[in-house]
DNA sequence: CGTGAAAACCGAATCAG
DNA sequence: CTGATTCGGTTTTCACG
């Protein structure tokens, strides 16, 4: 379904989102007409759903991070807690996972208080415990997709 | 340094990478020229730093995401994890955390053997222990930054 | 599935108001 | 910041290999 030559074009948008189709074709080595062909396939087919830029969180007044595990109250309940979690803009992702919990969710605030209060509308919401692991640092993450990727 | 109409941008923006200045033009209800402005500002003061696209992981062949914890072994040695583990191109994110372990890695790999491999590396390149919190599925991440966003 | 070229469109840059 | 202008680049489409 995708190819090399996708992965290639991937790889490049991947660098710089807002690329034109004649720079694209020059990373890959296509035409353009083949390149804008492929990248309207990529969109229509769900491997690319969207594209985003890559925000500093300070700017946007939310400093502080921390990644939330959370776990049911109630083991016996149906468990919807991503959508009445969805709301929380604070919340910037949602996985369930395998371990000593239920979900992993990742979230940015403004400030200590302001993560606080957002624990609490979790807990209430989802009707779950908490455990909140605080980011002093974030080193890396949003890397573009790497040029050759692991060793096939 | 970030207005309520930087803000307005960034919304814009966020739901769509790829919007002409027209399209944000509209959205915000600046002209042309001033979204144009804004948004070069936005770009050289550092608070958009890249532009993505949001990709499949399946598409890319990489189904199996993780949370790893990883803890130095020898707590008095020069702390230079991130670094040594950046070159592993299936680490997305590295967080310094303040909790039971030093660091928090988000990864991606296409299969439980290459999961056990890459935990491999990891160890082997940055003389740490690992624990590792399997994702079984993903509800949201990538959100565009909400409209409105928290609460003011 | 790719190329290349023509035509329509859009973006960058500038400037007066 | 707006609105207008100009130029150059980009997207789009299409005929062809």
């Amino acid at each position: 379904m995708t190819d090399a030559v996708d992965i290639r074009i991937l790889e490049a948008i991947s660098a710089d989102a807002r690329a034109t189709l004649a720079q694209l074709s020059d990373k890959v080595g296509l035409s353009v007409s083949a390149v804008q062909t492929r990248l309207r396939k990529l969109e229509s087919t769900g491997v690319i759903t969207g594209y985003r830029p890559v925000v500093d969180p300070e700017a946007l007044g939310k400093p502080l991070a921390a990644f939330i595990e959370i776990t049911p109250l109630d083991p016996g309940q149906p468990d919807d807690a991503p959508e009445r979690l969805s709301h929380l803009s604070e919340i910037e992702a949602c996985h369930s996972v395998a371990g000593d919990s239920a979900y992993m969710l990742f979230v940015r605030v403004a400030s200590p208080r302001d993560l606080e209060a957002l624990i609490r509308d979790i807990r209430l919401a989802a009707s779950v415990n908490t455990r909140t692991t605080i980011v002093l640092q974030t080193f890396f993450e949003n890397r573009p997709i790497a040029p050759g990727g692991p060793r096939d």
